[in-house]
DNA sequence: CAAACGTCTGAGCAATCGTTCATATGTTAC
DNA sequence: GTAACATATGAACGATTGCTCAGACGTTTG
């Protein structure tokens, strides 16, 4: 990020007194690479539709097909298969043919804990 | 959902046959209530941003200032200032004020937990 | 009081998202 | 082969998102 005026600490800043730079650099420092964040912030965002969320909640439980998901959310197979690409894109989710059938499950054990999590933190009174 | 044609079950339909109804209905009815569901979605959507996730994760270890959360993300203070209000009417964050400049923390301790717990996911090597 | 500072907020805009529709692909049955 | 079916996909649409900008608000300092 811009740290060109390292040295230089301009007083018209905030804090930018003591602490400053030090505490900046510091944070910079303990934060996570941007690789990792890109990596959090799309398994969050896979999680943060309603659609997904519960195709990944049935998903977790058994081994189901397009049209039983599109039935059971009562949204358009096409809508389905359009977030499942999604979900199989970021290996959230797997698939195996058998006739005309295509029958998906969940790929990730890491999702279905994290799944459980947010579920856990729904549930819970002081959760909002 | 539309469920007018519960009983009438056409026979075009998938694998509408002889599983059909039943595992739909017993999917349903272990299906988690919309309002959980909208919960679990608001919580994940709160860290499936990049800008988001770093303020979290930032926080995480330390009160902070507006503009000191601005200059570690090297982005504007007004855009810190909106996503902090996102944060602040989910509860994830609360803030306290000392003279002009208002701190933030993290409010949830389910929201550091599930952070880590994402952040877990992404460092794991068979993570994709 | 007025000026300075840190923060908040509403409007506006480009970018992204989730859906629908039409169509394509791949499989099975005839 | 053709017809029927399950699923996938591209284009297009309205809705939402995250940002910027301009200005308002609340506090401190003189």
């Amino acid at each position: 990020m811009p740290n060109s005026t390292a040295a230089t600490q301009q007083a018209t800043e905030c804090e930018a007194h003591f602490v400053d730079e030090d505490k900046i650099r510091r944070l910079q420092a303990a934060m996570v690479s941007d690789d990792i964040i890109d990596i959090v912030v799309q398994a969050f965002r896979a999680l943060s539709d309603p659609t997904r969320v519960k195709m990944i909640h049935a998903l977790s439980t058994e081994e189901l097909c397009v049209c039983d998901l599109a039935r059971l959310l009562g949204v358009t197979e096409s809508a389905v298969s359009h977030q499942l690409r999604l979900l199989r894109s970021q290996r959230l989710v797997k698939h195996r043919r058998k006739g005309k059938m295509i029958y998906y499950t969940l790929d990730d054990d890491h999702i279905r804990t994290l799944f459980a999590q947010g579920l856990e933190h729904a549930k819970c009174p002081q959760g909002r």
